[in-house]
DNA sequence: AATTTGGTGTGATCTATATCACACTAGGCG
DNA sequence: CGCCTAGTGTGATATAGATCACACCAAATT
């Protein structure tokens, strides 16, 4: 059985096994218990990260002190506070674990070395951007033109697996939805 | 002088002469009228877009028929139906020119050629795609917690260029504001 | 067993923003 | 010249959703 991270850069472009144990040699492993904080508003942001293992969310608290989830991640996904990281500059959002959390971590300067020594790699992380801006630009639309109970159900049918793992609340603070608004719109 | 299109590309990494002029080879040029479709609704979108000169829009019509407006694109910005164009599948979004527009086409299997045959520039549209994926997170945070008058305001600042050259009511649009509202919220 | 913590539902109200409706202006174009 | 079209402002009203307040429950924690 193959490692999850090869498993996922395969979806992508094939690697050999020493091509591989090379990339992996470039990550560390971090584990993390449940409200443990992966990232903190004000630190650094060294590392981008894949999780292996776990749930974990990544909020902004606007003036107001109001939790707003920009993502989720768990097995499979990436995470950061990726203008922090790629700026060197300070987080602006605190990322932390719903659940016991285990993620490989890849510096900066890791992930540069890597991509101009493999052109394949650099190839993976290009493509995976692209297919992530796609899907931010998705949810933007949804914000834009759908209501409340739209951007629920969009959500129920994007991400079944996460709706499982995720208290209502929290769904309702990604959306961009008071919790009770959510609440009440069962039937409707 | 060089071409906008290399000191675009040169803000990441350089490239000699003949390396240029063989990336501007995989481009075509496409010359607009205000009112005109780059992207239409329905139909394939073959190309990415480089714009040399003008101003477009992307917009989406929700299932009421309201319009909202996805990006905007200016000189030295790329625009298309990024989701169409990476899938191979029908557009989803209008784009059309709000002024004469000038633009460079970069088709799909172009674009793979390119980064297949010259690792510079798969770097390039890597780091500019990140950077796309940043500001689309910020996008989203504003959207999820700064008002509308925050949002308006945010915009000013960070579109200053641009400003001057939309009416009001595409900002709205953009913003995800009725016009009206946009309208109300001088002193406040 | 008792208490805290996290999650949820639901009524009563409040408010930011949408909607509808109209008037005004400036510029392009027949 | 006079007629569209596009853009804007603003009043009156409607409404989706926020907020406040409370009750309830289940699973940890002591």
């Amino acid at each position: 059985m193959s490692h999850p991270l090869r498993i996922h850069l395969e979806k992508i472009s094939p690697f050999s096994d020493a091509e591989f144990d090379y990339i992996l040699s470039h990550f560390t492993t971090k584990k993390l218990k449940k409200h443990q904080f992966l990232v903190q508003e004000g630190n650094a942001v060294p590392n981008d990260h894949f999780v292996l293992k776990g749930l974990l969310k990544a909020t902004h608290t606007s003036q107001d002190g109001k939790e707003h989830i920009l993502q989720f991640a768990m097995e499979d996904w990436w995470i950061s506070d990726y203008q922090a990281h790629f700026n060197q500059a300070a987080a602006t959002i605190n990322i932390d674990c719903l659940e016991e959390t285990e993620v490989l971590c890849l510096s900066l300067h890791n992930r540069e070395k890597l991509c101009s020594e493999l052109h394949k790699i650099e190839h993976c992380f290009r493509v995976k951007t692209s297919n992530g801006y796609v899907a931010l630009q998705r949810r933007i639309i949804s914000l834009l033109d759908s209501s409340a109970k739209e951007r629920y159900e969009q959500f129920l049918l994007q991400y079944p697996t996460l709706t499982q793992r995720l208290p209502k609340t929290m769904i309702a603070a990604y959306l961009g939805v008071s919790r009770e608004t959510l609440s009440r719109l069962h039937g409707a």
